[in-house]
DNA sequence: ATGTGACTTGGAGTCCGTT
DNA sequence: AAACGGACTCCAAGTCACA
């Protein structure tokens, strides 16, 4: 199935910008207004998240929502 | 609840770039394996669109999904 | 060709833990 | 701090009849 390497794809972009932050899954969890597990489990491309969630983790990195869904060197899709 | 209006925008968004294609609801449907009235109420932004139907509709459209979270205009957000 | 209300069901999302 | 599991609630997914 590749939907799934969408979610991986999204997950690690999660990731690494909330490390670059210096922030913990719990803190991000806070600011996101989402649960601590579900913030890993996402981060871990296990989640096949909606749209308000993205929008949710998006304003807790301070990002555009639509940043979370490049990739880290901002290739195609 | 301003959640909702991220919905509005990536539907409005949608029904755009579906126009300007000259597509029906239908026929992108059909694109993006999804159900006609589904993509309506997306349209309509009646719906908490998920990841992997986003990555549908994008690559139905020949976008990066990452331009579906973007207004029109190309702004902030 | 699209809007809409209603419906079932699988999975999103939460909460409790242990490792 | 993070991964992971079980049990739970509730909403998104997907479809339909009809306007």
């Amino acid at each position: 199935m590749d939907e799934r390497a969408v979610l991986v794809e999204f997950g690690c972009r999660v990731r690494e910008l909330r490390e670059t932050r210096g922030l913990s899954q719990e803190r991000l969890a806070e600011l996101a207004h989402l649960h601590r597990t579900y913030i890993g489990s996402v981060e871990r491309g296990e989640r096949n998240i909606s749209l308000v969630n993205i929008h949710r983790i998006a304003r807790a990195l301070d990002v555009a929502s639509s940043e979370l869904l490049m990739k880290s060197d901002g290739s195609k899709n």
